[in-house]
RNA sequence: GUCCCCAUCGUCUAGACGGCCUAGGACACAGCCCUUUCAAGGCUGCAACACGGGUUCGAAUCCCGUUGGGGACGCCA
């Protein structure tokens, strides 16, 4: 990255236009400038000039996702990378990776392992990074130190005991807690090798207005903001500096993030004028609440990315659960990531929070189960099959256990949980199944048991042919039969069509549980 | 506490210009049908414009207030 070169004049005001959630892109601004060009004829050269005096702005949309490594890729992270990856995909643009990993007490390469695994599993690919903001402390120094030479920063030397009586008598007065700006006109420090944290000079007076895609207006007084720090004691900057530094030095035109952001952004735009950089287009987008409705957090369940892996979600349901968390298209629910690419509009983002619903995830996750590629379901079982110990190639073809299985399963770890008794015997019954196991039962089993013997075509048609010959036979109805069957075969109450689940387990597997059921009825 | 944001069924939401809304869809729930279990599927049902004032011939849609919820107020991001 090289040095901090403002992309356009330094035009506080900029910020202050349009008035609506309409605008859409610095592309529009320089469209008018042009229109406004060709019809004014005198001043056209004048103009023409003032175009061509911006030195270079990317036309390109660029968004970014900035996670901190301090935790696990988290479900609403992982909605604020979606919609920002979206936005990009969208716009012709590019989506990029930044790492911001600035407190270096909390990060931690196992989070941004985690993160980019994330990241990876969901499909959402990057044009760059992962850039990280610990491989660019140096350039931050360079911007403090000019930010500090200019005088549009200052060096603190309050101790944290002042800082902490200072907030805590406002608190006492009922006021908003923040810096006093002690320090704001000292020219001195207190001693040769004081400590001090570094300040960013916020203006006094006027207000700060951001135009947000998803929010429309929102205005805040710079009275009511402080002096935050932007470089802390030992000196490294911290977050509102270096969020500032990179999206000017990445060309990012669309800051897409969470709502919680929104009371960042007039400090942050007022770090950006100082610097003499336009502000990016801003969306903030709402947050994901638990059921309580409180913010989304570890207590509610399941936030991890990977924890959904997990158990079994796929990364389609996830990202169209996600998506319709807080987005809409009309009435639609089901979503392709293409899909969602072709219609995604940021501007039709709802502005209200959402509760996280697993139902309704759950029930997204089924119906990709039910309606993806079997042979691409077969791939992630696979792999669940495997973590319950059972080698899916020592039984039946995993593509026809799908088939059967994938409209009783939510997640594929209860598909594969479920599906145990394809590869392996069971050691007991379920608990509550063995009440089907009678001793009339048994008899009809036992008289059934024959006759799967005899057959010479292992094939659902023939065994449902034959056991409704011995229903009929025993004077029992398919289902009085089937149910214990099932519990022989599966030792449980409930599974596939008992037809192909003993297809699918296989002669000699069927004959062997059916001796052993009919031994447990005798003994009843 | 101060500032900022938000407010349609239990949940996610549709609702561009106010009349097409006796408010639609989906999840969940209930019932029925189908049925060899469990599901899946089909049909039906239950269920909401937070409240109070305006503006208007007319408001879920616009304005104000109240209430409620969330967020920020860190040498975290």
């Amino acid at each position: 990255m090289g040095s901090l070169a403002p992309y356009a004049r330094a035009e506080p005001d900029s910020v202050h236009n349009d008035d609506s959630r309409s605008r859409k892109a610095n592309t529009r601004q320089l469209f008018l400038t042009i229109i406004f060009t060709i019809i004014d004829g005198n001043k056209q050269r004048i103009s023409l000039f003032r175009i061509l005096a911006v030195p270079f702005r990317p036309m390109t949309t660029r968004t970014r996702f900035a996670p901190s490594p301090t935790g696990y890729l988290h479900v609403g992270g992982a909605r604020t990378a979606l919609f920002s990856w979206l936005y990009a995909r969208r716009h012709g643009g590019e989506f990029i990776l930044r790492i911001e990993d600035t407190d270096r007490q909390r990060s931690t390469p196992e989070s941004v392992d985690a993160i980019l695994e994330g990241m990876a599993w969901l499909g959402l690919d990057y044009d760059e990074g992962p850039i990280f903001q610990s491989d660019r402390f140096d350039h931050y120094h360079e911007v403090i130190q000019r930010l500090l030479d200019e005088g549009k920063a200052y060096r603190c030397y309050c101790s944290r005991e002042r800082i902490d009586a200072v907030r805590a008598e406002q608190m006492a007065r009922k006021a908003k807690p923040r810096y006093d700006g002690h320090c704001r006109h000292r020219t001195d420090a207190p001693s040769e090798n004081a400590p001090y944290v570094v300040r960013f000079r916020n203006p006094l007076s006027g207000e700060i207005l951001v135009d947000d895609l998803v929010r429309g207006a929102v205005s805040f007084q710079n009275d009511e903001l402080d002096d935050l720090i932007i470089a802390r004691v030992d000196g490294s900057p911290t977050y509102h500096l270096t969020v500032v530094v990179d999206d000017i030095d990445m060309g990012i035109t669309h800051v897409i993030r969470g709502d919680d952001h929104l009371n960042n952004t007039p400090r942050q735009i007022n770090i950006l004028s100082a610097l003499g950089a336009t502000p990016p287009i801003y969306a903030h987008v709402p947050m994901i609440m638990g059921p309580d409705g409180q913010r989304l957090s570890k207590r509610h369940g399941a936030v991890s990315v990977m924890q959904y892996r997990q158990e079994g979600y796929l990364p389609e349901a996830l990202l169209n659960y996600l998506a319709r968390l807080g987005w809409s298209h009309g009435d639609q629910e089901v979503f392709s990531l293409d899909e969602m690419v072709e219609l995604f509009d940021i501007t039709n983002v709802n502005r209200a929070a959402a509760t996280f619903d697993t139902e309704k995830l759950s029930w997204l996750n089924q119906h990709y189960i039910k309606n993806i590629e079997p042979m691409h379901i077969a791939r992630y079982l696979s792999r669940h099959m495997g973590q319950l110990g059972v080698d899916p190639s020592e039984g039946p073809d995993l593509v026809e256990v799908v088939m059967v299985q994938r409209e009783r399963a939510k997640t594929l770890g209860e598909m594969a949980n479920n599906s145990l008794y394809f590869y392996k015997d069971f050691d007991r019954f379920d608990a509550g199944s063995e009440k089907h196991l009678t001793r009339d039962a048994g008899n009809a089993l036992q008289k059934l048991h024959s006759h799967l013997m005899a057959l010479e075509e292992w094939s659902a048609t023939r065994i449902h042919e034959t056991i409704m010959d011995v229903a009929e036979d025993v004077g029992m109805k398919f289902g009085k039969l089937a149910q214990p069957l099932r519990v022989a075969i599966t030792g449980r109450t409930f599974s596939p069509p008992i037809d192909i689940t003993l297809e699918l387990v296989g002669k000699n597997q069927t004959l062997r549980r059916l001796e052993r059921a009919v031994e447990y009825t005798s003994g009843t």
